[in-house]
DNA sequence: CGACTGATTGAGCGATTTCAAGGGTTGTGG
DNA sequence: CCACAACCCTTGAAATCGCTCAATCAGTCG
């Protein structure tokens, strides 16, 4: 096939949290698809759309939006390379949100047929499938807490932890550096608070030394300091011990010896 | 089977979202089961307990809860009669948050196994079990948007709302009232407010002959005010649309003509 | 009848938003 | 390569929303 580099990063993002054999990994890589550019801040699903593919996101970010009433959007979800975006679709193919391309970004759509009858042939497969909602799900639930229960500079670091591990997770962190693609209302959007807001945790949170924040890469300075103020754990992620061991290892150790 | 009764609560609630065979029907009713009485405010699942059976409310309210480090307590999801409260965790048995009823609660409970094994074997049902886990997510995801982006009192009008039509579709709401079990803390831990300032808001909605609350029961005065307020589209509970009109009509006909 | 739990109300405080304006960065076209 | 425009970040001051603390009232269960 075509994408196999697309199909492989899903394939070792399932791996992380389903055993497949060696039949269910080829069936994966076997999977047909296209690929789809999209520029920066474009709809490529728009709220009620019928799809028929879901989308496999290779490269750049994607976020789901919704929208209030009167016009307010919020980011309920984060995607980053190697997270199918939309798989839910699959079996609800009408969107109930709407997905954006947050900088320019490279999708790779895989029929909902395919990805049916692939589950039908072999349902440990489709149980991994079903199980990759499942951690979405988790994830939601952690942000509905975020949200909801936390003070405004917890809820941006915690953002900052769950983005940190996750790009950590798939080998895209640099050191104790990790691309963070939101610019600041965005990631008000996401938080629900103000970009003013949001501007003025940030501050807070380079003035205790915890991060740095530059040309699009967020560096974790103080990894302890940062996780507990956010009260993060990140069991709901669902990653396996030892990638989360090594993660921290990669983020807690050297810690920086700048400013007496 | 013994508990035909709740198997067939949550057969019909599958049936709102997936189209059953016959086969895949008596599949459903056919599954084990077991009975367990929960006493109020009781966990009977707790954070990262292994499961081995997922637990389907016959009768009663269930409260997910999930906990910040500093001991605030939030309510990420809330399950009516029907609703298999953690059939995700036939593919992820690791508790990621605390069940507990609230209020008097009957459940029963359904191996794993056996939900397995019927998936395997009737791979459209398999999906239909999916499905109901893709659902959740989406009322997940309106629950972020709730707590990050509307003003207090439409965020409780949203919940209550949400439980107006959850209930109408399950066949409990009486009327135009509806049981409404949460006491007015425990709607500030799902809402992410204090329990004062909860009172406030239902002190206003009261004002404003939206609704009236009394022993337990939510009687909607004024539906298409309330759905207003709350900005409340219930797209995201994928409803079928002859049942949600009939629910409309049920409330939004015969206004009350209490005081002048 | 107490003892409890839940609902209600008031006052003061603090966190977050709003409004507003200025400085920096990035990308683009000349 | 520069100039410009657009967008983003940053900061300040005032207003608002929701929280905390505290006390009282109303049902409910033994």
């Amino acid at each position: 096939m075509k994408y196999r580099k697309a199909l492989n990063q899903w394939l070792d993002r399932l791996l992380m949290r389903s055993e497949l054999s060696t039949r269910e990994r080829d069936a994966v890589l076997a999977l047909p698809c296209d690929l789809v550019e999209v520029s920066a801040n474009r709809d490529f699903v728009r709220l009620g759309d019928h799809t028929t593919h879901a989308c496999l996101v290779t490269d750049g970010l994607v976020g789901r939006f919704a929208q209030t009433a009167d016009g307010e959007r919020q980011i309920t979800a984060l995607h980053v390379p190697g997270d199918m975006v939309d798989l839910h679709s699959v079996v609800s193919p009408a969107a109930t949100s709407a997905l954006q391309a947050i900088g320019r970004t490279t999708i790779v759509r895989v029929p909902h047929m395919a990805l049916k009858r692939t589950a039908d042939e072999l349902p440990e497969l489709g149980r991994a499938f079903w199980r990759d909602c499942v951690v979405d799900a988790a994830i939601l639930a952690t942000w509905v807490i975020n949200v909801g229960h936390r003070p405004a500079a917890a809820r941006v670091a915690h953002l900052i932890c769950e983005l940190a591990v996750r790009y950590a997770a798939i080998g895209l962190a640099n050191g104790q550096s990790f691309p963070f693609l939101l610019t600041q209302s965005q990631l008000g959007e996401t938080t629900g608070m103000t970009s003013v807001h949001v501007n003025r945790m940030i501050a807070q949170l380079r003035e205790r030394r915890l991060l740095a924040w530059r040309s699009r890469m967020i560096e974790i300075v103080d990894w302890p300091g940062l996780r507990t103020l956010a009260g993060f754990d990140p069991l709901y992620l669902s990653l396996p011990e030892d990638l989360l061991r090594r993660i921290y290892a990669l983020f807690g150790t050297s810690r920086r010896m700048t400013a007496a």
